[in-house]
DNA sequence: ATTGGCCTTAGAGTTGTCTCTAAGCTTATA
DNA sequence: TATAAGCTTAGAGACAACTCTAAGGCCAAT
């Protein structure tokens, strides 16, 4: 039986993190010493672990609830329920990319465009960019 | 001279966001009617619009803060300046492209190797890895 | 004159994930 | 036995960027 630093030290969480986890519902302490303290199991442990490789993956803490629910009795759930969480993060994950990818590209031919080297910027041309509402689409900026 | 939602219309923003933005120096109105109303002139009108397209490429509104600093002098300004804004809003760009990668390729891995139509999650893939700590780097997965 | 839609302000609420604090009890060490 | 380190709780605070509410004034149209 683990106290809650030492649980925290073995899965690299806080306990602040922990008790946080707990309120939420991923972790659980099956037991409470005499004197109040969490004591975590090996099956704590284990749901812990899952909570953070999880947390490592990128669920997020709904997403893990979920997991966990399903984990707790598998034989009622299907693998299909398990496979919709996964792929709608794996979505979210493309969006998400796909909006990183569009900033990426107009701040890279901000910057290739721009010497950035002028000694002040009333001719900046990033600043002329932001003033006329973005880059053209229309006619080569490269 | 507009008024707050005519401003708002014009450059796709709630009036809220608005006044949002002027709260946290962004946005102004130059003057007011005899009743309060924010007024907004042609400059006021770019500099809002300054903000928008800023947004909309992704910088934060303390970046935009700082942009919008330099637009308003610019020739005390250095084009560097606003090079190094960009140049580090484009790496907090690539560092959140990289977590997502490695998010999406886990996520996608995790669906490769489930085929997600068993009954019931009883061996279900994912809980494996998930309960095992993550996919195994070493030996084959694909 | 009344209605409805716009405007004002200060300030609270939202989302997600922590992170920390205060006040007080417990346990281990010197 | 004294001290430090660790534990408990409820609840507040942090962050970004909104989003909304309440309570009230203003204005144009019917």
């Amino acid at each position: 039986m683990l106290k809650i630093s030492e649980l925290a030290g073995r899965i690299g969480l806080s306990a602040h993190t922990i008790r946080f986890y707990e309120k939420h519902g991923l972790i659980e302490a099956s037991q409470r010493s005499e004197s109040g303290y969490r004591l975590y199991s090996a099956a704590d442990i284990n749901r812990a672990e899952f909570v953070k490789t999880a947390r490592n993956i990128g669920f997020s803490l709904e997403d893990i609830a979920q997991l966990l629910s399903i984990r707790l009795d598998r034989s009622s759930h299907s693998c299909q329920e398990v496979t919709d969480i996964t792929r709608n993060k794996l979505h979210e994950v493309n969006r998400k990319m796909a909006e990183l990818e569009a900033m990426q590209k107009v701040l890279s031919r901000l910057l290739d465009n721009c010497d950035g080297v002028l000694e002040n910027a009333t001719h900046c041309f990033i600043l002329e960019v932001l003033d006329n509402g973005g880059l053209a689409t229309t006619g080569r900026v490269n």
